[in-house]
RNA sequence: GGUGCGUUAGUUCAGUUGGUUAGAAUACAUGCCUGUCACGCAUGGGGUCACGAGUUCGAGUCUCGUACGCACCGCCA
């Protein structure tokens, strides 16, 4: 036996008990003959003792430990002569009786401690060492806890967690794949899945008709603090539901796991908003409704007043933000720069101050009567600065829609410890694209046209096309999509007329979709089902934004594992068994 | 594919207008210390200033390129 107890357990109840604990050094304090060792594992730090009264072997051993040695002690728990309430087992000591080294270590590049000396890169090196930091482990027993509640919860609907496969079929729609090269069918690949969409719904057919599973997907596109090449979904399918089931039934699951894991309570129902007004009016099909800050076309407001620059904009949006009105030149030229960058790309910045008296950087062109009118419709008080972009429609909202944001970080207004849940629905079923002059998915080729629309769907006219709402929705929080799905078609008509929208030739669908197709002629269930981003609900619940410290072992911007230094090249032999051409042994 | 920032001791960083022997903290090593818990005190070792080229009498510092890291835009059905 390696341990009777943890170095989390021990307390002041257990004084005299003859005790045996393994773990790792954390810090070693010496005074003179008196020792310290603070014992850490997964569980907690108990704090060992040894002077002059201890065995000699004991103190001989302690002379030559270093941090990170993992080692086995033995001893008596004792009450502490001085105390330390800050942590669990800070009331007792073990007083050495024996020191057995299972392992010395080096010297860690870091220190292994809440507030770590080490920069990202060292620590992704070292992942196992930054592994036993406290944040990180407290990441990881999150992301556990909600993987747990969820298969509680989805379990008490008559959820069936199945596996579907991970080397499929490549769909080269949407996202890039990651293929896998097959030595046994030289010349053909296998995909990794973007998603078990397709399974899934094989799954309704089946009559599977409650199924989740909690599974990697892998998309080979750029990455960014909350994407990974290989990232986790919560993956649900239903049979005989409309949208008002589906979005009930994870609404649930939703509040559940806020009451189960962070203990907060959510009572009312989710609001729900058009993909249509979160762009209009957040400039954003996520957006974050932890705050007001609107935006609002003031077009109406602000042409024909001999402005040039405005009545030339085909759209004129603004926002009001809340107190600003005693930003100072510098502040505002600053604000200014920020929306001109590159990732923004506004050409200048209007600005309302709503103070004693109104100032804007457009006087001579309107009166105070003229701006009062544009606060008011922005809803704005005394104290407040509104901010006014212009120029194409869609592309100012979005650039409105990062100010927003940015004024919101700025405000304060984006409180990590407040949760503000809702559903976008009536996505665009379609997207065109000029480049490739075709439609696009907006979602996936599998989403059912909203019923009222049907008919636009079987319509020839493009602009009749572009105006189908899709039986689509996405779930959104703070800001950050957290999950979306939608009804799917389980007609095959629909679904032929789908790929045939798309572009594809009835040979093409057959060839990329026909199992599918084939599977619909046998009795499809009308379904539906969601997908939530678990590593990014992880990262939330958690207060962060970058996903990467709720994954044990994540990938960094290029996609490469730093740690096992992956990708790499492969030997010339396995080359050779795939029929591949070696580039390994060039030069 | 693009934009921005960064790369100096094991680690995190500072380094003035281009000018003597490149500093601090921490980590590490040694010594002292009987109630520490971010212990304290003293001493010590530790540097290809990412790499390559250029400007200059002289480059950690200026210019260009390359590599790597982070954040973002494009991309992510």
């Amino acid at each position: 036996m390696y341990r009777s107890n943890t170095c989390g357990e021990l307390r002041l109840s257990d004084r005299g008990k003859k005790v045996t604990l393994a773990g790792w050094v954390q810090r070693i304090r010496k005074m003179g003959s008196l020792n310290f060792i603070d014992l850490r594992d997964r569980y907690g730090i108990t704090q060992l003792s040894a002077d002059d009264n201890s065995p000699k072997e004991v103190l001989d051993i302690i002379a030559n430990l270093g941090r990170e040695y993992v080692i086995q002690v033995e001893g008596e728990v004792i009450e502490r002569q001085s105390k330390n309430n800050k942590i669990p087992t800070g009331e007792i000591e073990i007083k050495l009786e024996s020191i057995n080294i299972l392992n010395p270590a080096a010297i860690p590049p870091f220190t292994i401690e809440d507030q770590t000396d080490g920069g990202e890169d060292i620590r992704a090196k070292y992942r196992y060492l930054d592994l036993r930091r406290n944040p990180l482990k407290s990441a990881l027993s999150l992301r556990h806890k909600i993987a747990l509640e969820t298969r509680k919860y989805l379990d008490e609907q008559s959820f069936m967690e199945i596996e579907t496969p991970f080397l499929i079929k490549s769909t080269p729609e949407g996202a890039r794949d990651f293929v896998v090269p097959s030595r046994m069918n030289p010349g053909e690949f296998y995909a990794l899945p973007q998603s078990p969409q397709t399974f899934k719904q094989l799954l309704m057919v089946a009559g599977y008709d409650r199924y989740f599973q909690i599974v990697r997907c892998f998309r080979d596109e750029d990455l960014r603090a909350d994407r990974q090449p290989e990232f986790t979904q919560i993956d649900c399918e239903m049979s005989f539901v409309e949208r008002e089931d589906v979005l009930q039934m994870f609404e649930g699951l939703t509040k559940h796991l806020f009451k189960s894991v962070l203990n907060k309570e959510i009572t009312e129902a989710f609001p729900r908003m058009s993909y249509d007004y979160a762009m209009e009016h957040y400039g954003s099909d996520k957006p974050d409704i932890r705050f007001e800050m609107q935006i609002q076309d003031i077009s109406e407001l602000v042409k024909g007043k001999g402005f040039s620059i405005f009545d030339q904009a085909n759209y004129i949006g603004a926002i009001s933000a809340t107190g600003c009105a005693g930003y100072t030149r510098k502040q505002i030229d600053e604000l200014t720069e920020w929306v001109k960058r590159p990732q923004i790309g506004a050409k200048g910045l209007v600005y309302i101050k709503l103070g004693d008296e109104i100032k804007s950087s457009v006087d001579k062109f309107y009166t105070p009567e003229d701006l009062q009118k544009i606060g008011n419709k922005l809803n704005a008080q005394k104290g407040d600065l509104i901010l006014i972009l212009c120029g194409e429609k869609k592309k100012t909202q979005t650039q409105l829609g990062a100010l927003r944001l940015e004024m919101g970080n700025r405000l304060g207004l984006r409180d990590n410890s407040v949760y503000k849940p809702l559903w976008i629905c009536d996505f665009p079923l379609l997207e065109w694209d000029d480049e490739t002059q075709r439609f696009y998915a907006m979602h996936h080729p599998f989403t059912a046209p909203k019923p009222e629309d049907l008919d636009k769907f079987f319509s020839n006219n493009q602009s009749d096309l572009a105006e189908v709402k899709a039986n689509a929705y996405d779930i959104v929080l703070n800001g950050n999509e957290i999950g979306g799905g939608s009804i799917r078609i389980h007609d095959n008509k629909i679904q032929k007329r789908m790929f045939e929208i798309l572009g594809f030739s009835s040979e093409q669908a057959e060839y990329r979709f026909g199992f599918l197709m084939n599977a619909f002629k046998f009795g499809a269930p009308p379904h539906g089902g969601i997908a939530f981003g678990f590593d990014r609900l992880c990262a939330l619940f958690g207060g962060q934004e970058t996903i990467r410290d709720f994954i044990a072992f994540p990938k960094n911007n290029m996609g490469r594992d730093v740690m096992a230094d992956s990708p790499s090249v492969i030997d010339d032999t396995q080359m050779e068994e795939l029929f591949i051409k070696s580039t390994a042994s060039k030069e």
